[in-house]
DNA sequence: CCGTTTCCGGAATCAGGTTCATCTTACTGG
DNA sequence: CCAGTAAGATGAACCTGATTCCGGAAACGG
């Protein structure tokens, strides 16, 4: 019996107003914390949280499992409307959008694509597969080097998702961005250099 | 009176047995060792390192400058026997390096490249400013685009050094800057693409 | 050798995450 | 509508680790 009956309803009600509760901190700049204070918004005890989480990570993991929902999503919408080497483009743009969307998304995209924290293996794994897609449709159309694997550029996204809250962070982000964008393509295509600022 | 008289002979000694148990601690690949651990293999009480650093994280830094200097002083040197953009080239490369080197060199470099860390800002500055010089006389060269300065390509390196332990990690990391080594030259050059296995 | 000053030791304190024995409450069949 | 029971909630206690702090000990200057 892989999956017992439904939650009970209070279950239920709790479990989504931990899941609020923490959401709602991680994107008002509190990704540090605490869990007795997740608790006491969310107006249960401590040891509710831990009903239904295994550990506080795994309930940071569960509130930004939707994001990363929508962000493996995007990428093959954009290659519905777009080349493959625009798609790739907007989507590296759309990742440092939503580091900026907040703190907390910020923290969470980072862990997912710089380290080896096991509780984002999942979220990673699934980035890496839709990076592939852009990165595959890229090489098939020519404009992009078919040397680089969708983990591989993960990695190299990480540290740009590190790095909220320095002044004028988010046009570095977008700098760093281009080029990364420009070494994809480095040797594949013919078009200028993408614009980086002046 | 900025630097008072010199340490006692006992502090000095004390002093220097713990930064010699935490530097062998962090190259054997236990970052996270505990306070009281390091100050039992340096003979000493916890109350003494905390005479000497304020803090864990104090420490740690302590332990890097060393390393830190050695790779801000590398820039200098390879732009005295290569190209520009050789030069450039095998600095990131030594960075994957001395990421190898150890666990918790890595850890460093990571703190210092890709966070905001204040702890590291005195690091990071230098860092950067070693980058600035690699990357002024490229540019100056005509080797590789102007638009970029060391700060940026810093943070875009952070991601580098958080991925030790993954199974392939260096080749990994090799590619990675590769990656940024050709976006530099983007449309700056007419070399072939760096080769990056396949 | 004595008075000072600087250090050292290590138990106590603090901070947060996690656990667990006990009390409640929602669902169930009758 | 009610008792029985399993699922859920509680929150004080516990654990791990960093940090503090108050005597006691050691070095230095004379």
């Amino acid at each position: 019996m892989p999956s017992s009956r439904p939650l009970r309803s209070d279950a239920r009600r709790n479990r989504e107003a931990v899941l609020t509760s923490a959401r709602e901190a991680f994107l008002a700049g509190e990704p540090g914390i605490r869990v007795e204070e997740i608790a006491r918004r969310a107006g249960v005890a401590v040891g509710t949280i831990y009903r239904h989480f295994d550990t506080r990570e795994a309930l940071v993991e569960e509130v930004y499992r939707h994001e990363v929902d929508e962000l493996c999503a995007a990428p093959a919408a954009l290659l519905d409307e777009h080349a493959p080497d625009e798609a790739l483009r907007r989507f590296l743009l759309l990742l440092v959008e939503h580091a900026a969307v907040g703190k907390g998304m910020s923290v969470a995209l980072e862990a997912i694509m710089a380290t080896d924290s096991p509780v984002f293996g999942d979220a990673r794994a699934r980035m890496a597969q839709a990076l592939d897609l852009l990165l595959g449709a890229g090489a098939a159309s020519g404009a992009v080097r078919g040397d680089v694997n969708g983990r591989t550029l993960l990695r190299a996204l990480g540290g740009v998702c590190g790095m909220r809250a320095t002044d004028g962070w988010q046009d570095e982000a977008v700098r760093i961005t281009g080029l990364l964008f420009d070494g994809l393509r480095f040797g594949a295509a013919d078009a200028a250099p993408t614009a980086v600022t002046h």
